[in-house]
DNA sequence: CCAGACTATATTGCATGCAATTTTGGAATG
DNA sequence: CATTCCAAAATTGCATGCAATATAGTCTGG
């Protein structure tokens, strides 16, 4: 029996969603069947998904030995910022080169505003952070549509879906609201600079701010990382489990 | 009945030497029966491997309607290489920021000291292209490495999966033997700039001079395609199918 | 009591069958 | 003649069976 839906989407998302939420302790041993019984599919659905897991890196596979859960370390998931910040940069370049269209110019500024909107409270509650994290979302990817690069914005996909690299889970790598809401108020005024910097054509100082932007979000989920494997308050990243390196 | 080499490999493999070497016309759809036949394999392991192929981009899928070669453009392999000179420049930066080490000196200076080699014959024959390749292909592997980011090589490496990216197909886009010396004369200067600076740990002179490296390669492979697009040596990039973009 | 070999079990990798869906060829209609 | 509709054929997506291989569990010899 089969739905209209495929199957292996789900299996991939779900299988995704487990990975980084930690379920599997790193370096274990994924079987098939046990988890095609669990999912409620078949193994083919489950093999496949494990398969495209893989070029995510998320799974390594060793023939006849079948799929392990990748160890990710911290150092991989500080390293990622560090690219997105020169593929940012070079987004900024590009996008200056073209120039920005009215639509590209809006969206930035919609963003700042949002972004001043929901620190005007001062204070966040769960609903505020999905909502900046969603602009934050927006923010970056304007930026890289408006370069108009089709493997520049590939090589970002790619490089955010290491977890936590995102730019949609900023948000959520700090410890309480309180904090996160100070942190917030930080990266809106990068926010607000880049795109005074983005339109008023300014690509070399542009590209310098997305820079430090990367570099500061880097050391703040470093920092984080860091406190989290030293088990100070294990929790507070719920579930991924992470190596030393 | 099933060898020891796994099959999914081989299909993966001789598809996309296929799909690369041009087999397909763009768009058209890709039927797993008759490929499983030609390939001599059954259907699990074709579909597996359109499933990988799927993520370098050499395919997309719809649903229940199977697989398409995709339409790869120009400008989008042009601009896979502004992308490929954006993290090589940030590969040397960290790469001195660590500092070289012995073993790193050592294979950069050898890949000149090789280059130097291949060039004193005074010309080229199909061996020396091939030669040369591999060349490149080390050199910009030493710097990549000795970067010591991880997120980084994946990065590199992925952007390297559009056909003509590769640094190892550098020499391979020029009309003649002729041609493609006089070419490998200016890329050698090139890289022996490059090694001159890292060797003094002159990043931000190693950063631009890797970014301008890209670039010319960019331009040089811009100017052939679009006169292979005009029709005029059609066949001299064997295979591959582009689309005007 | 430990090491190593042997056997039973589990698991992977692939082939294949089946139902659902899409595509195609052509006939009927305007 | 072009267009729409319909049915047959082909194709996809998934489940499952089977052989090859890896893993574990047990037993024997030292």
């Amino acid at each position: 029996m089969q739905s209209t839906e495929r199957q292996v989407e789900k299996v991939t998302l779900q299988l995704r969603q487990m990975i980084m939420a930690g379920e599997f302790a790193p370096g274990a041993r994924i079987a098939e069947i046990p988890l095609a019984k669990r999912l409620g599919v078949s193994r083919t659905p489950v093999r496949l998904a494990l398969g495209l897991l893989e070029q995510e890196s998320l799974v390594v596979s060793s023939p006849r030995r079948g799929f392990v859960v990748r160890e990710i370390t911290v150092s991989e998931i500080v390293d990622a910022f560090d690219v997105r910040g020169a593929l940012e940069a070079l987004a900024c370049q590009r996008a200056l080169e073209h120039g920005l269209d009215d639509a590209t110019r809006a969206e930035l500024r919609e963003c700042v505003a949002e972004g001043d909107r929901l620190l005007a409270k001062g204070h966040f509650d769960e609903a505020d952070t999905k909502q900046w994290a969603a602009m934050n979302g927006r923010f970056h990817a304007a930026i890289v549509k408006a370069a108009r690069n089709k493997a520049l914005s590939a090589a970002l996909e790619f490089n955010s879906r290491l977890p936590l690299v995102a730019a949609g889970a900023i948000a959520f790598n700090t410890q309480t609201l309180e904090a996160s809401y100070q942190n917030m108020q930080g990266v809106q005024g990068e926010h607000r600079d880049i795109v005074d910097a983005l339109l008023r054509g300014q690509a070399g100082r542009a590209e310098s701010l997305v820079r430090e932007h990367a570099f500061k979000s880097r050391e703040k989920l470093k920092a984080r990382l860091e406190s989290v494997r030293a088990g100070q308050r294990a929790q507070d990243v719920p579930g991924l489990r992470l190596v030393v390196g």
